[in-house]
DNA sequence: GAAATTTGACCTCA
DNA sequence: TGAGGTCAAATTTC
């Protein structure tokens, strides 16, 4: 099995948590519908709209960075405690219309911007473009501050998006130098970016920061292709679970992690045969084991993108 | 001159 | 009370 690189990996995560919000709001009854036990209300609809944005404007983040010869991600992005992404979309811990959507600029106070998401990366410079800059993603940054930490040995910096002010967008991020390899940066982003970037990049910034609208479309096709193959070719095994009939839920567990989503065979990084498989500590679910197989030597079809190879466990 | 960065002061929370 | 996070005036850069 070939290298699949956490990017990628990473990259398919956003996709799978844009289509599962996708899906949610694909499930709910129309407004005029008469049920209303899951019938979501317009704040829930809007907040899943922007976990869908949000994971594609992740998924955009991440191709574009990975042509960036600056940077190079070294693991991982998620280094909280060893868990879960704590996505900027997490569902299961959807947070109350007020504390995202009611955003106001001048009135937000500190207590809700501690409930954002916050999520870590760790990015390596390149040594040949030194330290310039440890992480260029598609957004537009103004650092406010710096800090030394008690026990680090570089400071921390601070930044804040640069449209915080005229469209009241709350994302931060935090930069923190390893203090084991000088060539590690800690990027801690808080908040999702609520401002269209697109339009209001600063001229001088606008070509090396976004993505060009061909690549957005890329990206679009290459998620479309990923989830079409996933429909297609993924198989389910349920020898075994006799007395129990499977079908995916109409809405998914609120989370499908890239650990349970995908777990990495044994053989290394470079497998990519991943699980499925749903919560069985309540003994009454039985397990759904999915595998799939990433096969890039055969995956380039004539739109050069992936495609997802199936088989049974 | 506008925008970005620096840096000391202030605020919040454990 | 101290550490982490943010504010805002001063300074620098473009």
């Amino acid at each position: 099995m070939e290298m699949m690189n956490w990017e990628q990996r990473n990259l398919l995560n956003e996709l799978i948590h844009g289509l599962r919000a996708a899906k949610q709001l694909q499930a709910s009854p129309a407004p005029s519908s008469s049920s209303s036990s899951s019938c979501l209300t317009s704040e829930m609809k809007e907040t899943l709209l922007q976990q869908v944005v949000s994971s594609y404007e992740k998924a955009i983040m991440m191709l574009n960075g990975s042509h960036n010869p600056t940077t190079e991600r070294v693991m991982d992005p998620v280094v909280n405690s060893g868990k879960v992404p704590e996505s900027p979309a997490s569902i299961n811990e959807s947070p109350k219309s007020e504390e995202f959507l009611d955003v106001g600029c001048k009135d937000y106070s500190c207590k809700k911007r501690k409930m954002l998401p916050k999520w870590t990366e760790q990015v390596r410079i390149s040594p040949e473009r030194g330290l310039e800059g440890p992480h260029d993603d598609v957004y537009s940054w103004r650092k406010y501050g710096q800090k030394d930490i008690l026990g680090a040995k570089y400071p921390r910096s601070y930044y804040r998006c640069t449209f915080r002010n005229t469209q009241c967008c709350w994302a931060t991020k935090q930069v923190q130098r390893s203090d084991g390899d000088p060539t590690i940066f800690e990027v801690t982003y808080r908040g999702t970016h609520t401002c269209s970037q697109q339009g209001n990049t600063p001229p001088h910034k606008r070509a090396e920061t976004k993505p060009n609208q061909n690549h957005i479309v890329e990206v679009v096709n290459y998620q479309n292709n990923l989830l079409d193959n996933l429909r297609t070719n993924l198989t389910v095994r349920t020898d075994g679970l006799e007395g129990h009939g499977f079908s995916f839920p109409v809405t998914p567990p609120p989370f499908y992690s890239y650990e349970t989503f995908c777990h990495v065979g044994s053989s290394g990084p470079s497998d990519f045969t991943g699980l499925i498989s749903t919560n069985t500590s309540t003994g009454s679910s039985p397990i759904f084991d999915v595998d799939f197989q990433f096969d890039p030597t055969a995956e380039i079809d004539t739109t050069g993108f992936p495609t997802f190879l199936h088989d049974s466990i």
